[in-house]
RNA sequence: GCGGCUAUAGUUCAAUGGUAGAACACCGGUUUGUGGUACCGGACACGAGGGUUCAAUUCCCUCUAGCCGCCCCA
């Protein structure tokens, strides 16, 4: 067979062959996390982590599987988010079951499911992981996205309010981010009931000046129409009927004793009455958090303010999952907005320190002693790297190299018979011989005069 | 769910109606235990499926995915 006919005989195989399945890829609307960008994780998960603890929040970890019953109940079979935005599907045992859009409704289930209501209250407890939502994806918008959460069940004082309003404030500060947070009121379902009745009369007696979407909004969506970005229904916004014009007394004096709260403290917050939140459970107290980008940039998509996250007041929920009446207050801020946000601020997180020496090692023997020595570096506090797969001195000092660590150690079979080992210089090259037994000492005197 | 734009190596980008190049990155080599430079070599791509055509990566359609806007929200 000439070598001619085999080729050709090869490539037919490989194109019969070749119905190789498609190599899998990922769903739409989800990613992978790789580690260049796990250092922005780390940075806002670790700061949330630890300010929440600071601050007497318990972390609660609850499933991502739920019954589907339970958002149905309480974020509302109208809202879109239940309408058709859920991952919802059946088990095998024929439940409908769903993962979670959002945490809160699976907060006050664990509340009410644990008997929380018998410790001390108020229960503070936050969670920090996926939801997920059937959306279209965007920017900042994904499938699977990630929260921060924190929320107080048991205290209706509007000290509460402020206190998830400041937190959700802190917590951006610290992580450098320029912060306004919107707050409004809803009042209570009740007053909110009837003051979308009014507005409707408003609108309906224009509704020829609407535009198309909000002609629909009139009848769905009422209260979206004053968000619109239309110039005509924003004129008619203007001047339509306030929402804290039409608050039960309580929750105008909540309301304002929240704001009380927020001026004493140096939270950045303005009044917007647009502030409507799209679940069904909310009442009194509603704010979404935004930060803003600097507005040095030409692009405007570039300075446009990023919605980090909202929450408010939700003291029906509890009571709606068959607990005790029981007052809650709480807030989401989406991870991956922060990070958006950060980067767009062109800010980077302090990364993790740089590696500061390499282990290399030569031959069989060293390099069998090399995990030896490795974790007594390790342990001695030094960050070392070392690359035991490979074998030649020049790959290894090449990677220690594009590493940039400032020494390293070289582990041969001479130096192993002689129990000493080599520290070179990766600056200039320079390279002394040192016992085996006092290598991190060594290393450790040398890293802190480089300091 | 609706509309617009896009889809070429790991990445950033080219070119072309006759099956594709660069840069960076990656792997290997320039004699044996010494990196950062240089030189040499190597692997890797036309998102999927149809159609038009003698011929399609290039033109058309569908799908998928991404980006942007609407809706909504984290």
């Amino acid at each position: 067979m000439t070598a001619d006919t085999q080729t050709k005989k090869t490539k037919q195989a490989g194109s019969h062959a070749k119905r190789t399945p498609k190599p899998p890829k990922l769903l739409r609307g989800f990613r992978d996390i790789l580690p260049e960008d796990s250092i922005f994780w780390q940075h806002a998960k670790q700061t949330a982590f630890s300010t929440l603890l600071d601050y007497g929040y318990g972390e609660i970890d609850t499933p991502m599987l739920e019954q589907t019953s339970l958002f149905k109940r309480t974020i509302g079979e109208h809202t879109d988010i239940v309408s058709k935005e859920m991952f919802t599907f059946e088990d095998k045992g024929g439940d409908s079951v769903t993962m979670r859009p959002e945490f809160t409704a699976s907060f006050a289930r664990a509340y009410v499911e644990h008997g929380m209501f018998n410790r001390p209250q108020p229960v503070k407890l936050f969670s920090i992981g996926p939801a997920f939502r059937y959306d279209r994806p965007q920017a900042g918008r994904f499938r699977q996205f990630n929260q921060i959460n924190f929320e107080i069940f048991g205290n209706d004082h509007p000290v509460a309010d402020a206190e998830i309003i400041f937190l959700s404030y802190l917590i951006c500060k610290q992580l450098g981010l320029d912060i306004s947070i919107h707050v409004n009121s809803l009042g209570t379902p009740e007053s909110r009931e009837e003051y979308v009745g009014i507005l409707k009369e408003y609108f309906k007696s224009k509704r020829r000046l609407l535009c198309e979407d909000c002609k629909k909004r009139l009848t769905k969506n009422t209260l979206r129409i004053l968000d619109c970005k239309e110039e005509e229904c924003n004129q008619l916004a203007q001047s339509a009927p306030q929402l804290v014009d039409h608050l039960d007394e309580e929750s105008k004096q909540h309301f304002v004793a929240v704001l009380e709260h927020l001026d004493e403290s140096e939270v950045p917050y303005e009044l917007n009455p647009y502030i409507v939140r799209g679940l069904d459970y909310y009442n009194r107290t509603a704010f979404e958090i935004f930060a803003k980008i600097g507005e040095h940039t030409e692009d405007q998509s570039e300075s446009k303010p990023i919605a980090l996250g909202g929450g408010g007041r939700y003291d029906g929920l509890v009571e709606l999952l068959g607990g005790r009446e029981t007052p809650g207050v709480g807030v989401a801020i989406g991870i991956e907005r922060i990070i958006d946000a950060i980067k767009k601020l062109g800010q980077k997180p302090t990364s993790q320190k740089k590696p500061q020496v390499f282990l290399a090692q030569l031959g069989e023997e060293a390099t069998k002693h090399a995990f030896t020595l490795f974790e007594t570096l390790r342990t001695a506090g030094i960050r070392t790297r070392a690359n035991f797969a490979k074998s030649g001195l020049k790959e290894q000092l090449e990677h220690a190299d594009k590493l940039g660590v400032l020494y390293a150690v070289i582990l041969g079979q001479k130096e192993l018979l002689d129990e000493t080992v080599i520290i070179r210089d990766m600056e200039n090259g320079i390279q002394e011989v040192v016992d085996l037994a006092k290598i991190a000492e060594e290393l450790k005197k040398r890293l802190k005069k480089g300091i």
